[in-house]
DNA sequence: TAGATTGTTAATCGATTAACAATC
DNA sequence: TAGATTGTTAATCGATTAACAATC
């Protein structure tokens, strides 16, 4: 089965996991670039992230020969690659939508600016907040979305709402031209495949450290580090 | 060191991925518990969550046969034993270590509460925080970690920290007898095995979300998730 | 019994790691 | 050149899915 075309942007896309390193290799690189250094090699960059060097050289070859035989990788050279590959080079205009603690936090959380995700609307159900100023922002009904979603060319959404009333958000945010979720509520999300979802499921997260303590503590692993 | 139990439980420590979807086994029961239901087989438990039926049975057997043929699972009888086998049949204390946006959000956010993590001390190093109260707990400087985590018998720590600071706070964490660290600074950790580590970078997800809708705009096929 | 569903083995699929010729 | 490091193939490892005898 020989494969006429070898251009690896756009074969197969990446599997996920290639993805979420790619996040932490800019990440590094960002740091690295930061301080001064000019190039690195897999095995640095790996060792850093705890990451084989294979795998790493895999990854980024996936999307093109972007290294040096020999000297590395061209930090300078690789950052604005990366942020091309993940869609970061670009302004990603966001809803939040559910303004309970976690939303509120979320929209004053340094890590969401500054890498393209300017949040530009406020979403609520609760008439207490309706009308309420966030950094700037006024609460909008639900009821608003659709309009609002038009008119500001909101392309992504952060859900921070109850379980209970997550599909039902999810459903109206698609139906008003959402292209991406990224849901904080804790209930599996049913979207077209048009629709990009990312969860984040904290209350299963720190299930996973109980576990994970538990298991340290009884199994005495046979293989250190 | 003879183990006089050979019962799955004790047995290879399940995989990683085998444990984030009993947490989410547990969550639709607890739901379908409420909603009155009796029993479910695998297929149905499966189709709520999108996870094959196969893998279902393979995931909950792992841990013993807690399965009915010809019947399914009991609802009322799994709950328990799944919360055994996640560790959430207990109370853990948690030390919230950085109260900015974010921790004072988790802080009051209600998915952590009433699942056994009790948040029992805050930490952070800003002099003007020291002393502070939120929820009814008193701001400690970071010092007074050792001692509080002795006193208090806190096993786990939130860390919602600057990435700066991350690694020297949690070795400091780890250095005053905390067994796990639920990491929120966008930074890689380096523990010693015996501490366990869950990290959740909210950073890295948002791009995993723009990548996704990349992909999903151009390639038709994106993956499903 | 007939129908349903489990636990588990075998088959498949995908992801990670090792090894090395090619390259600078 | 000699040393370093890439991109990639082959080998390994692990996880998912299909299939089915055993069971109720």
């Amino acid at each position: 089965m020989t494969d006429p075309f070898r251009d690896p942007q756009s074969e197969r896309p990446a599997p996920k996991a290639v993805i979420s390193r790619v996040s932490l290799y800019l990440r590094q690189l960002e740091n690295l670039h930061r301080l001064g250094h000019k190039t690195i090699s897999s095995s640095q960059l790996g060792n850093l992230l705890g990451i084989n060097d294979a795998q790493v050289r895999k990854d980024l070859a996936h999307f093109g020969p972007f290294g040096h035989p020999g000297i590395g990788y061209q930090i300078e050279e690789l950052i604005p690659i990366l942020r091309g590959i993940l869609g970061i080079d670009r302004v990603w205009n966001t809803a939040l939508i559910g303004l309970g603690n976690l939303g509120r936090a979320l929209l004053r959380y340094r890590a969401f600016r500054g890498r393209g995700f300017q949040v530009v609307a406020l979403f609520d159900t609760d008439p207490k907040k309706i009308g309420q100023m966030h950094s700037g922002l006024v609460v909008h009904g639900l009821e608003d979305l659709p309009a609002v979603v038009a008119e500001a060319g909101i392309q992504l959404a952060i859900l921070t709402v109850p379980a209970e009333v997550a599909q039902s958000v999810a459903d109206l945010a698609t139906a008003s031209g959402i292209s991406g979720i990224l849901n904080f509520a804790p209930a599996p999300l049913n979207l077209p495949e048009s629709t990009a979802l990312v969860s984040v499921d904290l209350s299963t997260q720190l299930e996973q450290l109980a576990y994970k303590v538990l298991t340290a503590r009884a199994g005495q692993n046979p293989g250190h580090d």
